[in-house]
DNA sequence: CTATTAATTTATAATCAATATAAATTAAAT
DNA sequence: ATTTAATTTATATTGATTATAAATTAATAG
């Protein structure tokens, strides 16, 4: 709990309960959850917790770059807690979303282009390993 | 528009008037296009068009491979024809998304951890060059 | 410690892109 | 020319997200 607050208080948001609640979550697990799944995740810890302030803190949390919105092709907003640049992979079968931890090797060329870069979104899709596995048992 | 119809019916995909329009507008505006867009664009010269077939032939056409729908934060999804593989730079003042060539670098890389790589969706968002430059105007 | 003030949370309603449904139209094939 | 199947269209529905306003909580001053 303190961890969380710390980190709250030191980007200027106020530390509230929900808050410090969801940035943990989003710390603790790297399974790039939607709103709903992390709603459904603390409610029975949390249980006046309202889906509005998943939507909102998500929003605090994401603008002072505590957290990402991943760019997915799923109809929710998949996010994650930001603890170091990497990609994804996307699975189309199981729908699951697996870190690959590449660097991107063409931020400067684009900041060279005159553009300012402030995130980059590595996206590889597909059909991952197991799935691709279970088609032949 | 025989160009457009040969392309369809190579695919296996009846070329309707609808179809060959949408392609053709794909093919010939690099402007990534969201349905709204192609629609307004289209409804002057096919006045009997409706945006349910506008999502419905997007559709067919990207499952062919055709078309490509972009990996965005947007609310509406964009869409590109697909003449080759590139990334994207979006602008989050201008809102409009402009093409990187660059190749992907680590597909293989991907692809030997055993996942089936089937696209690649490489996004740089930040301030393009023209809105950096209005900023010191 | 209490009261005041401002921010946050919550419940509810509204929005809007996308999809589902079914009727009307069109195209393909006999 | 007729039948059949596919496509288009209009309409209704869904569902994630946002807007709004009331209730609650947290921070601050007295």
């Amino acid at each position: 709990m303190e961890k969380y607050k710390r980190m709250l208080v030191e980007k200027g948001i106020k530390p509230t309960f929900q808050r410090i609640k969801i940035l943990e979550y989003l710390e603790k697990h790297h399974n790039h959850p939607t709103v709903d799944m992390i709603y459904s995740a603390l409610y029975k810890k949390v249980p006046t917790l309202s889906k509005t302030t998943v939507y909102n803190t998500l929003g605090v949390l994401s603008k002072h770059g505590l957290v990402s919105v991943l760019s997915t092709l799923d109809s929710e907003a998949h996010y994650e807690y930001n603890f170091n640049s990497h990609h994804h992979f996307i699975c189309k079968v199981c729908h699951r979303i697996i870190d690959i931890d590449v660097p991107c090797t063409f931020r400067q060329y684009v900041e060279e282009l005159g553009h300012k870069v402030e995130e980059v979104h590595g996206n590889f899709v597909g059909i991952c390993k197991d799935c691709m596995e279970k088609q032949y048992e």
